[in-house]
DNA sequence: ACAAAGTAAACGAACGTTTGATACGCTAAC
DNA sequence: GTTAGCGTATCAAACGTTCGTTTACTTTGT
């Protein structure tokens, strides 16, 4: 009766798990006594220890681009979808650890199958629209490239965020999502020249 | 005979294997057979795991930043020097898959002692010089979460290469370290709306 | 000869997985 | 209303394998 725990229950779990230490780094036994659930009872649930990863994975990013998706789909001028785009996704990372940290790790890990699930289902059509939108606001560049770029410039400052504590110069602002989303958009918008100083060159 | 191998050889070999797999993702055995070692001669090499492991990170990391450094301090004038800090690092990205997996793994794993490492004795000095560089070229912007952005560049678009391959819009050029410094430089110098478009707005 | 570098074999612990028995929640028959 | 039955969930215990590490011994280079 204390028991009695369900399938979404353990994902959660072993998403924390996985996204943290890894597939290697968990055991079975790790994720079983954090659900306080006997060994067996997880076997009951899960085939395999891969099953498991990849519901745990699965779990981490189903939904996860819908409110993207709808921002980038909006009747709004282009620049301003780019800029709700960067204020959301930073949002999103702020909040949820694990579906940046399973990202990473599936990116190291290069399980070809994976990595087309994750092409395919989780970001395909994201891109697709991103791509669109970037091939709207700035025609010299490649689309393809500048969307990635975006989308990189702002993982990495999550992402490098417990490295950048120890780095010189470090404020704690610089952790805040919407100084992140901010300093993104300035770049964007003018790059490192700013546009009244152009002249000058 | 066949065997005899010195230090360095070993931890050429482990640092292939760590930085693809993961520390968990790798045992001693795994590393010894891949020397053709017997397992007991890797002990009398490397007194453990996490000994050998911390080895291999430091020889990954070791001399890395130098070529990087002497760019940054040239003489040249700042925007020079930028340019040239980013064909560099892409060039080197390119060259070494290590040293990017190695890095990705260290901001996954969050050990404190081995980030501050990382601050410290890798990045400490070049993100000094970085810091103030960014300072000099574009004042208007924070030059902490600059510099590193414009690295966040440059190693999420080699560091995504493999997802990249699945997403729509791929070309196989994407993957070119030239390309890619030529592109990261151009967001940088112009921001997306190029100058000719800036007055219409 | 002696230290350094190699080997085979074993240690206990932890791993993924399986087994067989036990408790629970429900429905249907009495 | 009780109870027999049944599928589901939980459990303790064990399987064989691999893990990190140690031991005792042999080979090698100088």
């Amino acid at each position: 009766m204390a028991g009695r725990i369900n399938r979404k229950e353990i994902l959660v779990v072993a998403m924390q798990q996985f996204s943290n230490r890894g597939y290697a780094g968990v055991s079975m036994r790790n994720i079983a006594s954090a659900c306080q659930l006997n060994i067996g009872s997880l076997y009951h649930h899960f085939n395999d220890k891969q099953e498991l990863y990849l519901a745990a994975v699965q779990q981490a990013f189903t939904g996860r681009s819908a409110h993207l998706l709808a921002v980038l789909k909006s009747n709004k001028p282009p620049q301003n979808r780019l800029s709700s785009l960067i204020d959301v996704l930073c949002q999103i990372l702020d909040e949820d650890q694990t579906f940046l940290k399973f990202v990473q790790r599936e990116l190291l890990d290069g399980d070809e199958r994976r990595l087309k699930y994750l092409a395919n289902q989780v970001f395909g059509t994201l891109i697709i629209e991103l791509n669109q939108l970037c091939r709207q606001i700035s025609p010299q560049l490649d689309p393809v490239l500048l969307a990635n770029t975006i989308i990189g410039m702002v993982l990495h400052l999550f992402q490098s965020a417990p490295l950048r504590q120890h780095l010189p110069g470090f404020q704690q602002e610089h952790q805040q999502p919407e100084i992140i989303s901010q300093h993104v958009q300035q770049i964007l918008w003018q790059g490192l020249i700013s546009p009244h100083l152009r002249g000058s060159l």
